[in-house]
DNA sequence: GAGTTGTTTTGATTTAATCAAAACAAGTGG
DNA sequence: CCACTTGTTTTGATTAAATCAAAACAACTC
């Protein structure tokens, strides 16, 4: 399941200028198990493999790599902010409305056709995001909601 | 700046099945002056001319209102989640990450390109939700961050 | 105009996240 | 290898957004 080893991850962290921490190892390696968590999620993760890091910690661990750009953000409706490797290649996600997994999809319709809004009132728009909605297969095989 | 006459909306509540109650005017009357706006503005709305309604009720009351299909709701990273009218017009939003500002812009490109992920994974696509981001005019005219 | 049902108020509670200050550790340079 | 500086984490309190439950109340029907 691990992609990565440690080694890499403390290259990734100390090369966007980071120093390298065992909390921080932590939070990739649980990213890198369970890509679109929460930080609750990352938090049980990294609890397991380093007990006595705190709930604030991930927070800030989470914050700091999304800002060196080694972690992606993304905030959806009804769910707490999830967190992925960031990844320079434009894909999208399709979220289930029933159990809130995520599917990443690739951007493949030409390049990135949704960059181009028809109308765009003067905004210099920097990125278009797109989610999907909708069931994914084991919750349409639920007889209704349960 | 008002698009409708109480009669009208009175008409849209009681065709949707509720009750027409004066905070449910008064909150679509908020949200015909304002569109895009949170709860808390709302309410801020309402209150000038319906004092007395307590935050509490305008939640209620959106959530009914966007059950009852007369409002949208859409949640948008850094933001409150936001309330609109309802138009199967299948538009979609750009939002300026330095104001917050929100734009409709309408989806365009041949008829609802954004609805076909390349690969659905099994999913049952419902609605696809875009959002672009990105610097509104008058943000882009700000020498820097204030 | 009285009754039933749906709505709003009042007040407490939850979840997600952020802030500040003190304790601590990573990476430098001696 | 030790001490210093700076960045990180912990501890504890706090905020913002939203939801829940029960009692008070008002809209629509008869």
């Amino acid at each position: 399941m691990h992609e990565f080893t440690d080694q890499m991850l403390i290259e990734r962290i100390r090369g966007a200028g980071l120093k390298v921490t065992a909390p921080r190892l932590a939070v990739l390696r649980a990213i890198d198990a369970g890509p679109h968590s929460d930080a609750e999620t990352v938090f049980g993760q990294v609890k397991t493999d380093l007990p006595g890091t705190s709930l604030q910690a991930v927070y800030g661990v989470l914050t700091a790599l999304t800002t060196a750009g080694l972690l992606r953000k993304f905030e959806s409706a009804g769910s707490a902010g999830r967190y992925e490797r960031y990844l320079n290649d434009n894909h999208h996600h399709m979220i289930c409305t029933s159990c809130k997994s995520v599917q990443d999809v690739p951007c493949v319709v030409g390049q990135a056709p949704c960059f181009s809004p028809a109308a765009n009132h003067g905004f210099a728009v920097a990125i278009a995001e797109v989610t999907f909605w909708g069931l994914c297969p084991a919750c349409q095989l639920q007889p209704q909601t349960l």
